[in-house]
DNA sequence: ACCTGAACACCGTTCAAGT
DNA sequence: ACCTGAACACCGTTCAAGT
């Protein structure tokens, strides 16, 4: 019976990951000791370590999840229609002034992945799949621009706006109190 | 002899510092332990301990410097002259294509500020030093723009491009080959 | 097959002993 | 007055022993 087997391992892997993000939300990726996350989750270190190789696995596991819950966003938003790059980012980052998993533990991860080779890999994956959203959010944006050249303006466009985005997500995580429309509003004014 | 024992001491953090600013640019800011930083300093445990608090003081001294040195280009750039918004960002960001210490450290920092009062109040300091700067040296800019309430106009458009360099930063720092003309360029055209 | 938890090498920090 | 480095509590990780 490998099925059960599977969806068993999956489950205890999922319930390490949740007791481990409440931990890492409290108090931040280096400051959560393997000791916090057992007694979280009420299990044992050896427990832990049969699920994930190691801390490092568990964080990609952790950030994997954090990133690709925000990105559906824009991908169901691309499913839905199309809008402009700047209703785009508003709709991310709208998501970011009121949700659970705090901006500073995507801060963090992004930190984390400078330095730690697989993580980078994850993290640059999961910025394709948000550049390849916004490109397909803002395309008739940019037919109606550059008919003759859209998709290469729709590329560009979506590369800079994942950029702005990440901006405005340090901005708030150290700052917290700037608001995305302020952001959004005074960027469209000093550029144009 | 006090001045000659504060100048001595003064000496010591900053060999104690440039030693460690090396370990950190190597290995990023979690992965160096004190260990490593005794052996490239030639120094002992104990005289790192007499001349800073903890591990968390010394990243906190050496933050500081790094981000300061950023910001003096604006600085300067606001005794010379005035310009537009975009040519600000463009004097901030192209340092940051070929300058010595590595971006990755100042994302490190920033993220580790989410999880450290001191640090998080010292860079928020560094912010607002950069935010002066860059609303002096746009201040000419707003007045052709808003007669009437430059100073506002100022104020917020420089609090945006603090926030838009942030981004690309962080965005250099882990996609690697972004150009800062690129960004700003693109930035402009989608936001107009 | 999976879990436990004592044991290991290493971490940041301290402080008695030296100069 | 300042430095050294062994010692301490704690860290991530392993693995023999249990069920």
């Amino acid at each position: 019976m490998p099925r059960v087997t599977e969806a068993h391992r999956q489950a205890r892997r999922d319930e390490i990951a949740e007791a481990a993000l409440r931990v890492l939300a409290r108090n931040g990726v280096s400051a959560t000791s393997i000791a916090q996350i057992v007694e979280e989750s009420g299990l044992s270190a050896g427990a832990i370590y049969a699920n994930f190789a190691n801390k490092a696995e568990l964080a990609r596991y952790i950030a994997s999840v954090l990133f690709e819950w925000r990105i559906a966003r824009i991908q169901r938003l691309a499913e839905d229609g199309t809008t402009t790059p700047v209703e785009a980012m508003r709709a991310l980052l709208s998501a970011a002034e009121t949700d659970a998993p705090p901006v500073g533990l995507l801060l963090q991860f992004w930190a984390e992945a400078t330095n730690d080779e697989e993580l980078h890999a994850v993290l640059v994956e999961k910025m394709e799949l948000l550049h390849s959203a916004f490109r397909d959010v803002v395309l008739a944006w940019a037919r109606e621009r550059a008919p003759e050249d859209a998709e290469a303006l729709a590329t560009r466009t979506a590369r800079t706006m994942v950029a702005m985005c990440q901006g405005f997500l340090v901005n708030r995580a150290l700052l917290g109190w700037v608001s995305a429309d302020d952001y959004l509003a005074t960027a469209e004014s000093l550029l144009r």
